[in-house]
DNA sequence: TATATGTACGAAAACGATTAAGCTATGGCA
DNA sequence: TGCCATAGCTTAATCGTTTTCGTACATATA
């Protein structure tokens, strides 16, 4: 590896003067300047980051905490989509990332980030009550997490109050009024839904009855079909059954052909989230789908501003909007 | 931030003993080394990677090289699949993974390499062609790559040729006479399969004729569709199809239906890799799983190898099996 | 002419660790 | 008593940068 060393001996100068040529420093004449660039190039010479960070204390590396409550990890498609708009979004300003150890817990995710010097840290998809967590929330380093708010420090929230209003009042608006709601486990995102559905329900006048509420984990196709059956052996059965997302919703349907039901003619589903293979089943599930591209891009946004202008940034909630996919899971009734 | 410098004062000895009591050298008091250990959890002290990495030349961070021929980044599922399984590998091992920048290319993929010092590379999906990924591969970082073989480098390697034979062979015993193959653009793995798909159906006397091949970008469902509509258009059409992935074979399958067909009784389907999605729908997709679990972690194991001794490490070819996974799709004739 | 200003560069410290080499008691042994 | 090992530390160099403070010289100003 060719060093600023190298180059100043090469060109007969201080390591001083190549340090500030490449980094365009004023105070260096115009053909110095060029000189030192023109031999850097031809020595193949590039800058040691570790080198780097050491004197400036900044990476340009950010972490990631990603850990998906069932451990399915990076597989999960919403987070996933979240991810990979961010990664884009930093890259683009000359940031990397780099995720933050989840599976083997030798230090904390704490200690991680202090070990890797990371420059801020998104956390896209976690447990928010882990106690892990909450000591990196409340630590100094620039943070924006994603789906769920901490005091003081920003965050990037999809709107699921206003998701699930839109979607319920869609189906609303294709003449279901039996509509039953398989939510997810207890969350932010799940109350926020389940709250919103209620208000929703009440707002369109609509009667839910107490067994219509069922609970499934998110992405438990099993779960999710018991729930279906469940539901479908009522003696007033639902027209139309919300999920807690997309995979559930596949689960669900799969229930309820068992039973020998077609959808939608029978009966309707609507999933939540806006998942790729959604799009390309038959009948096309209609859906809420989350904006995941301009999540993870203010992720982004939001946490190189909160690094590199930490005064004027103002903390604050971004909120995102989805909209309702209009597939072909949910009939006119 | 506490560095050595601290703990030495606290503890009153110099900074050198407290880097060889911390890292368990062998000519530290025990006594010293249990003060100097306690000391420094009090302080809540931890290493700075930059300077250990630039004193060590070692910085326990892996490179990974992820770019989706069609840019769908993270989002493919088969890949996600093994870089979660990586991931998971090498994290127990005590490194972390990065990825190297594909978007905003301001440096190449090996100046990226340099520049974040990484210990060793997995190239997971990529354009293969790509001349930065020629020179990643030439130069001297450890690398492992995936699905494609450079000469003396390691590959982790999905078997297709053994793949494709097993899958055709399983249509072949249903009944299956007039089987088509929609295959993936050009590449390694795809030439790899048509040769099966052809060696195979030689062996089995199949009689495949040149309209039964057709051709789609991998996962696009569109382009699949078409494919379909011109084969069921043919005279005699194919009684089965297979297509160059799972999310292409949906594509085929709304082809198919919107054509009036079901699946499997008026013609069959199989797809390939085997994503999570394709066992959720009705009916489940019959296809040809990749291992990914296996593969990922194969990656993962060699590369360390490759990174901690380097001279007793065969370079290799690691073949990965996958096995048929019986779905719905795929009807007795 | 004497002084101020500016330009172009260099010397050296510092970032936080690792490590080879050196130093100093202490105890064992002839 | 004299000598040598050994245990237990310390000194100091080093990794590759960045950055502050000088310095030397040329030019402008009074």
């Amino acid at each position: 590896m060719t060093s600023m060393k190298d180059i100043s001996k090469v060109c007969g100068v201080s390591i001083a003067t190549v340090s500030k040529a490449l980094n365009n420093h004023k105070d260096i004449g115009e053909d110095t300047k060029q000189y030192i660039r023109r031999v850097a190039k031809e020595m193949g010479y590039y800058p040691n980051s570790s080198a780097r960070a050491l004197k400036t204390q900044r990476t340009y590396n950010l972490g990631v905490l990603f850990a998906d409550e069932a451990g399915s990890g990076l597989t999960h498609d919403y987070f996933v989509n979240i991810l990979e708009a961010f990664k884009r979004t930093v890259e683009e300003k000359g940031y990397d990332i780099t995720f933050i150890n989840t599976g083997a817990q030798t230090r904390s995710y704490l200690e991680h980030c202090r070990y890797r010097d990371f420059d801020g840290v998104a956390v896209v998809c976690v447990d928010f009550y882990d106690r892990q967590v909450e000591e990196l929330v409340h630590s100094d380093i620039p943070i924006v997490t994603v789906d769920h708010f901490f005091p003081g420090r920003a965050a990037v929230i999809s709107d699921n109050v206003r998701g699930m209003r839109d979607l319920l009042t869609y189906v609303h608006s294709r003449g279901h009024r039996r509509i039953a709601y398989i939510h997810g486990a207890d969350s932010h995102v799940t109350r926020n839904r389940l709250t919103s559905f209620f208000n929703t329900a009440e707002e369109l006048g609509l009667n839910i009855p107490d067994a219509y509420i069922k609970e499934a984990a998110y992405r438990d196709t099993d779960g999710a079909g018991r729930a279906t059956e469940e539901l479908l052996g009522l003696s007033k059965p639902p027209t139309c059954i919300l999920y807690p997302d997309d995979f559930s919703c596949f689960g669900g349907m799969n229930a309820i052909r068992k039973r020998g039901l077609r959808i939608p003619e029978d009966i309707s589903v609507a999933g939540y989230d806006g998942i790729r293979a959604g799009r390309h089943i038959e009948p096309c599930l209609t859906t809420l789908v989350q904006d995941t591209e301009r999540i993870g891009a203010r992720v982004g946004e939001k946490l190189i501003s909160l690094i590199e202008k930490p005064r004027s940034t103002i903390i604050e909630q971004i909120v995102i909007d989805g909209r309702v996919y209009e597939g072909r899971t949910v009939g006119r009734v």
